[in-house]
This record gives structure tokens, sequence and C-alpha cells, in this order.
DNA sequence: TAAAATAGTTTATATTATAAACTATTTTAT
DNA sequence: ATAAAATAGTTTATAATATAAACTATTTTA
């Protein structure tokens, strides 16, 4: 009935970032930033947890002479997306 | 897009027993605590937080001897269970 | 009548989310 | 040329949260 939510994606923010992720190649630090409303630093923090999850890879770059951080998710970060969406549903019929 | 999720719902256990109680009339405190396998500490400071909210109505009375603690979901709670549903399928698509 | 069970509550702890403060660099304005 | 502001983040401090352990009070059972 109620399957335990993975902890990870049971967070507003990372879970938005997962949302927008899940339906791109990739995104930008700043891109996910605006989309989200998240301050820069609350979002270097949770790209971190997903990242060291191995939900999310992360790339840093230059564009020009600016740093870029580029993510996309990773196919376990997909299935645990889809996974945590499947037992919500639990929750919420 | 990301509409804010209300925290006081976006918890596992007070999310499992909003699911709970939006689907009966009403239940005791040991029917949701087997139901969502809370500890019963943990169950008693949700209840709280909830029945502070104006989420749920918690009315204790006496079985024979033993204490009885029963709890229903309120207007109120139905409501925002509706709509933080509803925010969640910005989220989950 | 001592031990265990029932029905919870209170309190302490560990985790988490979040923003403030910071670093490093680049662009713009004077 | 250089001071100020903007960009792109990271690190750290704090406040909120979830959770279980410890506790209270009563009742049932051995």
């Amino acid at each position: 009935m109620f399957k335990d939510l993975d902890p990870l994606l049971h967070s507003q923010l990372r879970l938005a970032i997962m949302s927008l992720l899940i339906g791109v190649d990739s995104a930008e630090f700043v891109f996910i930033k605006e989309k989200t409303g998240a301050t820069a630093g609350n979002l270097s923090v949770q790209l971190d947890k997903l990242s060291n999850a191995g939900y999310i890879s992360v790339i840093k770059s230059f564009k020009g002479k600016k740093p870029v951080t580029t993510c996309s998710i990773t196919r376990v970060g997909i299935k645990a997306f889809e996974e945590y969406v499947d037992s919500l549903k639990g929750y919420i019929g």
C-alpha cells in the first residue's frame, strides 16, 4: 500500500530538477536555476546529491570564457524517478 | 510549472495519514499506526501537526477502559490534499 | 501481585533543506 | 586603466524536520 518513497527524490527541488531533466537531453545550471526558481547555493547542493547518487551526470566546461555546468539524467536516475512516481501513486490514488 | 508543494503534506508519513483518512469516515490511532507502519511516537507527532493545521480533527475518548484517539479529515484537509496532488502533477506529469 | 501489554506523549538526536556568505572570473562603466 | 557590477557557481551556517528512544499512565494477564 504505502511503499517507501525514495528520500532523495521526495524533495521539492530535487524532484523539480529530475522532472526537468527527464524531458530533455541535458540542461545547464543557469537554466535549471531559472526554471526551478532555486537559489544557486541550494541548487548546487542538490545537484551534488543527485550526482553522488548516480541519478544525474554533471559535466563542467566553458562556453567562451564562462564556466558552464551541464546536467543530464542517467539510466539509474530515470529508473529511480519512475519507481518514485509509481510508489507515490499508492498515496495519491 | 513547479508550484510549491505544501510542506505539511510533502512528508511520507503525513501523506500516508491523509491518504488513509480521505478514504474513510474516521480512523483510530492504532489502525493508522498499523496501516502506515509508523512508530507510535512519530505518529503522535505527525497527527498533532496535521491537527494544528486544521487538516484533521482528533477526538480522544474511551473504548471500555482503553483510551482511543479517533481521527478524521476536515474539509480544509481535503482541499489541501487535493491541491497538493494537483501541484504534484506538475512534477510527475 | 509482579510482569507484560496497551495507548499513547514527550524529548533528544540525527538528517535535511535552505539561504547567506564566499570565491573566482568576466564584463561594463567611468 | 580601474572600480563596480554581473556571472557562475561553492562552501558553510542555521533553522526546520523527521524519527525513534525514552517515558507516563493504565489495564490485562500470568
